[in-house]
DNA sequence: GTCTATATATTGATAGAC
DNA sequence: GTCTATCAATATATAGAC
């Protein structure tokens, strides 16, 4: 197993003795790094940023975490797991298009409610994934190319017009994490008056439009 | 006008006197920075290891850049323009149709083939865009409102089903995009026999469904 | 124009008092 | 556990010889 899947295992057993204190300062350094490796990239932060952030001195979040890439592999450990999860509900018990709908808005919604950590995972691809490499060709692999038998075997029932199930999944991650990493380009683009909140609510009217148009069985 | 502003019409207009060393020397040393800048942000990005891409010491790096932020500000203010074009030559008097497929296939291309722009470019966005925020809420809002409602009037007229003209076009970007940006975990999951250069094929196949299915006018 | 040497600032990390 | 002080390494940028 390689580093950042031990401790995503670590972290799903908490075998850890620690008081209730210890954790939650933590959780303080963890969130406030979330926000500034997100913004600035791993070698972009500094540990002095993070520390203001937590409101703490340096030398008392280095107590804490002893390096500061401890700090970024645990945040890129947790948020693994919670970037897989709705890809691994995609229920093939159920109707074709309407788990695909939840899929969609699942994704979309994360990108509303979990911004930083979808900024995080963009800054780790575009470094060309340096610390997730093994869990992109391990497990995120291996569940993909699950699903991706799941909506074939959906393909091949009529249940779901036939495209790639592959790119079907990329136009999906694409789509919906764009809302979070490229929305200040989003924000911009739509101006005061379409940029606010509701924006959210159109993506996710024009994503279902886009997606089911296509991918609904025709009645011919 | 902005910073990023003049240093693109500068660019255009290229009145400096320069020799053609000068200029030779300054291509080299920006298309080693763009490796640079693309893989690790600007803060990431050492002029130690830009110069060493450029094989030029870095004091001689500095003769022609006195800052790291100038070479980073050129390689932006260039990568604006050449980031419109495409969507500049939609052509409102061609056919809805085969514009948009022509967009999409210019941008898939230019993923294909300008990989490290569309990641500088990514870079700056999940930074909140600090030097290219201008642009964005200027010429890009500008640009992207004036096809907005060329889409509009084709959708008016009955030749292109209808759907938000802005989320249209922002899940083109991230479709296309998604191929250069998120390229490391593309060929993860494709792994070696789907995931070399036939990708793009492939998805060039799949966007063309994607899109397609959704716009063409149905015969009912 | 290019180099070696170096000034100056920032940053990751540690020492040690309390 | 938290702090001040500081070390050591790295990084941006400059000086000045050639």
């Amino acid at each position: 197993m390689n580093e950042i899947g031990k401790l995503r295992a670590a972290d799903a057993a908490r075998p850890r003795a620690e008081t209730r204190i210890q954790r939650e300062k933590q959780e303080v350094i963890l969130a406030a790094a979330l926000d500034v490796f997100a913004q600035h990239g791993f070698r972009g932060a500094t540990i002095d940023q993070i520390a203001e952030a937590a409101g703490m001195s340096k030398p008392n979040l280095l107590y804490y975490f002893a390096r500061k890439e401890d700090i970024h592999k645990q945040l890129l450990a947790r948020l693994l797991t919670t970037w897989l999860a709705p890809l691994h509900e995609l229920n093939a018990a159920g109707d074709p298009i309407s788990e695909l709908r939840s899929y969609i808005r699942k994704k979309l919604e994360m990108a509303r409610d979990f911004p930083r950590e979808s900024r995080l995972f963009a800054n780790e691809m575009l470094q060309g994934a340096p610390h997730a490499i093994d869990v992109l060709e391990g497990e995120l692999k291996a569940l993909v190319d699950d699903k991706a038998g799941v909506l074939l075997r959906w393909m091949d029932e009529g249940r779901l017009n036939r495209t790639d199930p592959y790119h079907l999944i990329f136009s999906i991650w694409a789509t919906t994490q764009h809302y979070a990493d490229f929305d200040v380009q989003v924000r911009a683009v739509l101006g005061p008056e379409r940029g606010g909140e509701g924006r959210f609510e159109d993506a996710a009217r024009y994503l279902e439009h886009l997606f089911m148009d296509g991918l609904r069985p025709k009645a011919r």
